[in-house]
DNA sequence: GTGAAATCTTTACACCGTCAAGTTTGTGGG
DNA sequence: CCCACAAACTTGACGGTGTAAAGATTTCAC
């Protein structure tokens, strides 16, 4: 082994690579030439394990959801005996997942599937998440925490809220001046308790 | 006059060119060049109006501010006397933008500000339109529509939930499933609804 | 062991952002 | 009037990018 063919799990050494010029240098910086270089490989190297630069983002946008996953649901699984806290320490799970690695949080966001069925695993990852969610919103519902009716919407309108925070945070589009006053967990919680029965308006 | 030199009105004819290019192939495949070659000028010719892609890129998200200013304020000019249909109709317009031109939207809103001093406009045309829902909501406020306390506070919470359902509307992340189920904006309704007085869960 | 398949390198091409130098055009002071 | 100067634009070049094609090397099934 000349150490320069079969290199060994090249796949998922590229996908580290790309999360580590993802966490350096930003989501402008990545290309599919530097993550082989950074890899120790050609710069054609990885479309022995990738169709495009697009499925390499793809299997990064995967991990993000995975990582995610593990994350929140280890949060969730710490506050099973309150839902209330359930809810709203998922969604700051959530926050601070896009606050400590935004670069990573944005592709995995980013929107990166016209087609569905073109990347099954990031689909299946996004589905295990979104159903997570569900399920936190359900326990929620049944203890009367939160209203009655179409759990889905009311997730998506939860989680509307949530990414739309984000999305303004990252993208420094919320006014010093209110930031001043008020943090970001401060906002969630506002948002969140309008949804809460009992802390309306 | 060659026809060559000086254009006339080439910095304005560039933006044209960018939004032609993004209504018809998306912000993937906006390049300098491209822009360039669209507007029958050389390459390197932009160089002249802007220092950067980033330079031409944020004049054309300072125009998308514009004309979401210009939409917004004339729906909530005509539901003036309706604090409450003001909110939501604005809100939908926010929502319509999106839907009608998906890649112009999001480049006004890619967050393409890291220092706010290099473009000031664009920062301007972003305040405006903050200003301007920040007022709906104090008439809002007025009328006891909407709950009394920090109107910056509750207007990002509700624009918050506007960006999420936006967001993943364009990222494709909403469940097919649940689409098919409700609109749009009968999900923004009920976001909206969350945050009136007295429509509470 | 041998051939086929998988993995990786090399080469090549078109496109991209950007810079430097040169060319053309409009303009204002003498 | 004209001419120097500034602004607007072109040309050419550089390094970086995605990706396709062809060749080299290794592994693996038979």
């Amino acid at each position: 082994m000349t150490d320069n063919y079969h290199h060994g799990d090249l796949k998922n050494a590229l996908i580290q690579a790309g999360l580590a010029i993802l966490s350096q240098e930003g989501v402008q910086a990545l290309s599919l030439r530097k993550v082989a270089k950074h890899a120790g490989v050609s710069h054609a190297a990885p479309y022995s394990h990738f169709t495009d630069k697009q499925a390499l983002i793809a299997a990064i946008a995967t991990e993000g959801y995975k990582k995610l996953y593990e994350q929140v649901s280890a949060v969730a699984v710490h506050y099973q005996a309150d839902p209330r806290s359930q809810l709203i320490e998922t969604a700051w799970a959530y926050v601070q997942f896009a606050i400590d690695t935004p670069d990573h949080f944005k592709i995995t966001f980013s929107g990166i599937v016209e087609r569905e069925h073109d990347y099954p695993d990031y689909v299946e990852q996004a589905q295990k998440n979104f159903a997570l969610i569900v399920e936190v919103i359900e326990s929620c519902q049944r203890q009367n925490i939160l209203q009655q009716g179409d759990s889905e919407l009311l997730m998506v309108s939860i989680w509307s809220g949530l990414h739309g925070l984000i999305h303004l945070l990252l993208g420094n589009q919320l006014p010093s001046k209110l930031l001043n006053r008020v943090s970001a967990r401060e906002i969630l919680l506002f948002q969140l308790n309008h949804f809460f029965v009992g802390d309306t308006p």
